[in-house]
DNA sequence: CAAACCTTGACACAGCTGTGGTAAGGTTGT
DNA sequence: ACAACCTTACCACAGCTGTGTCAAGGTTTG
C-alpha cells in the first residue's frame, strides 16, 4: 500500500508527527484514516505537505495565514467583505502606502533571527 | 478643514490613538501628515476605519489577517504560490474538509470568553 | 503477549498580537 | 508663555502560535 502512517509521512516531509496534527487541526489538510483511526498519508499529501513547507518558509508567512486564505476562498461573504474594505479608498486613489508592512516584516525577522542567535550561535556562520 | 487629528479620529471611529498609529504600522491605512508631522484623517480615512472596525468584529478576524490580504493582493507571486497550493489536490478532488477550522474557531471563541468572564463576571449575564 | 506503533489530551514555553500606559520632546492656539 | 495637543520610543501584559514532551490507553505484528 502506498499510505503511510504520520511518522512516516513526518520523515519525508520534513515536519514533526505533532505539526501534522496540528495543520490538521488549522483544517489544512485532513489526511484519510485507517478502521482503527490511524491518520494516513498518500502520496498527494506528502506532495502538499513539502509544497506547504516550501511555500511558508520562502515567503514568511505562518499557517495560520494560510488558514486565514482557506476561509477567505470559501466564504464568499468574508472574501467581498475584505474586497471591499480595500476597494473603499474613495479618495486619494493613486494612495501607495506599500513601504510600512515591509520595514515591519523585516523587524519581525530580525527579532527572530536574533532570537535565535542567543540559543543557538552557529547560525550565524551559516548565514 | 476637514481633517482630523488622531484623537478626534479616535473619538469618532471607535479606536484609540494608540490603535489607529498600530494600524498605520501594520500597513492598512497611512493617513496624511501637517507640515510638523501630524496625523491629519479625512472623511474617507474615518469612514475606511469604521468599516474596518466592522469587517473585524463580524467575521472575527484580526489586524494581522487583513494584512495579510492586503499582503496577497500586492504580491501577486505569493498569491498564485497560495492558489497553487490549494489547487493541488491531486487526488480525492472531492475533498472537503471545511469542518475542522470551523471547530478550531469555536474553541478559540470559547476560551476568550472564559477569560473575560474571569475578570469581568457581567458579560456572563448579557450574553 | 510484548515491542513499537497510533490516538487524544494536557503542560510548557518563547515569540507575536493587540492594547494600555509613560516619558521626553516638538507644535499650536489663546 | 502656558495648556493642550502631537510624535516617537519604550515597558507591560494577557492571549494566540508554533513546537516539544509526556501520559493513558488502543492497534499491529512478529
Amino acid at each position: 500500500m502506498d499510505a503511510l502512517t504520520i511518522h512516516e509521512a513526518a520523515e519525508t516531509t520534513g515536519w514533526s508527527p505533532r505539526m501534522l496534527r496540528y495543520i490538521e487541526r488549522a483544517g489544512l489538510l485532513e489526511p484519510a484514516r485507517s478502521d482503527a483511526g490511524y491518520r494516513l498519508y498518500g502520496p498527494a499529501e506528502l506532495q502538499r505537505l513539502r509544497t506547504l513547507r516550501e511555500l511558508l518558509s520562502t515567503h514568511d508567512i505562518g499557517l495560520t495565514d494560510i488558514g486565514f486564505a482557506l476561509r477567505l476562498r470559501r466564504d464568499v461573504e468574508l472574501h467581498d467583505a475584505v474586497e471591499a474594505w480595500f476597494e473603499e479608498k474613495v479618495s486619494r486613489p493613486d494612495d501607495v502606502p506599500a513601504a510600512n508592512w515591509l520595514r515591519w516584516e523585516q523587524e519581525k525577522h530580525q527579532r527572530l533571527l536574533r532570537a535565535v542567535a542567543l540559543q543557538n550561535p552557529t547560525v550565524l556562520e551559516t548565514a
